[in-house]
DNA sequence: CGCTCGTTTGAAGCTTATCAAAGTCAGTGG
DNA sequence: CCACTGACTTTGATAAGCTTCAAACGAGCG
């Protein structure tokens, strides 16, 4: 019933490595909650100590964090197929919430069902531990976009990356994808002012590199963005291969 | 030899949780070859696919991704203790080079022997994993850095994240600690240019709240600086339970 | 001593933030 | 059908923060 095989994040295992009958029958013996969630709504409390973690099933989700000013940094965009709070089954506390951006489905695993069914498959381990190094490796993608690109090319990366995770979990049609996020949102993962982000986005609409209503988010010239972006996808580790 | 047990990355590791005697076992069994680097060295290069990773003994070494424009930025410093490119044992290739900056000490572990040695111990894997997941966190408060705070508490956050990291695995003097490094490297850190870092560093040495040589940091009143900084040493997990 | 590397200082200019107001659009109720 | 509302985008003006270029300064070194 929460059928993690069927989930994009097995698509997303699937895309790295292939899965073995034994690694498919214990991910089929994983059982969990699915539950709903609107924009902006919280789907995991900051400090919290939860004993499950999360599977982004639809929509897109934010890692969100809150400074003492009443600033917001987003430090990550989850889209579907994402195991949000995967390192929530190490680590103590978060020191961050989890915020829906869109309408969210949500599949909730329980951490000791997690670990039994680790501690008997090594490879399956590796996997999941992948995933998280790949979250890593995104992030270090934001910080070198936060510390040394321009608006414009902080906006054109973070565009090709979404596309990018999109397409590698097979949710693009083309090189379009449903967006329905808020400029406000947008400045808080890019670390600009919402006017900026605006000015910025007006420039790259006006360079035709993008095409945005707000609510689907079109690529028309994917090459031209990604040069503009210098965007290379490496780090994305989209490499079928044995692990 | 190169003795896994007595580098501060096992201290790391008790820092957080027990190792069984199992555990030190397995560790005992881990045998890697030392090597020694100089300031700007470097110690992994981009795109490059190991058969190994490395622990850093001594010295500080910060993970680096060059632009096209010649621009640079470093997502990441190691210090002793750290597992640097554990994660280079799961993907396929780095999308960094890593650098020492100063004087390093580093030894290095074959992927093999390590992915035999942790398939055996779901225990230590969770560990080792633990220590990635720290890692990731670390990035993300860089993120939350250079989204939202001013240069001053860009900087002063950083060094109330190395002081803490230090004194993790025993090798800060107080709240002062050996730390030979230019300002143009602390720049591609923060993601400010050298001249602002400069004088951003006059205002904080000003303000009472560092004292710095160059050569060794000092920080007089840490309860003031992780005010600036508002820092909040949650997210290093410097908790000791079982995982 | 002269050279190199790194820090410090100065001035000009660009990028980005902030504040404030106007414009757009979908939904609501008379 | 039209005013009214609330959420979001767009525009404008001004100020602050930061970068860049250029030069001076200081310490370590062959």
């Amino acid at each position: 019933m929460t059928a993690v095989l069927d989930s994009p994040f097995a698509a997303a295992l699937n895309r790295r490595d292939d899965l073995s009958d034994e690694d498919r029958r214990l991910l089929e013996m994983l059982t969990g909650t699915v539950r709903l969630y609107g924009p902006q709504e919280e789907i995991i409390a900051e400090d919290s100590t939860a004993a499950e973690s999360c599977l982004l099933l639809e929509g897109f989700a934010v890692r969100v964090h809150l400074l003492p000013d009443g600033g917001r940094q987003i430090t990550e965009i989850n889209v579907a197929g994402d195991f949000v709070d995967l390192h929530g089954m190490l680590l103590s506390k978060l020191d961050h919430s989890v915020v829906a951006l869109t309408r969210c489905r949500v599949a909730f695993y329980g951490h000791a069902d997690l670990k039994a069914m680790l501690a008997v498959s090594p490879h399956l381990t590796r996997l999941f531990w992948l995933m998280t190094a790949i979250d890593a490796a995104i992030q270090r993608a934001w910080i070198v976009s936060m510390g040394r690109r321009t608006s414009e090319g902080r906006l054109a990366h973070f565009f090709c990356e979404v596309l990018c995770r999109l397409e590698a979990v097979g949710l693009a049609s083309g090189s379009s994808f449903s967006f329905p996020v808020r400029q406000a949102d947008l400045a808080d993962m890019v670390g600009l002012s919402v006017v900026h982000v605006n000015r910025t986005l007006q420039r790259l609409r006006q360079m035709g590199l993008i095409v945005w209503d707000g609510a689907t988010l079109t690529i028309p010239d994917p090459d031209g963005l990604r040069a503009a972006a210098d965007f290379d996808p490496t780090y994305l580790d989209l490499v079928k291969r044995p692990r």
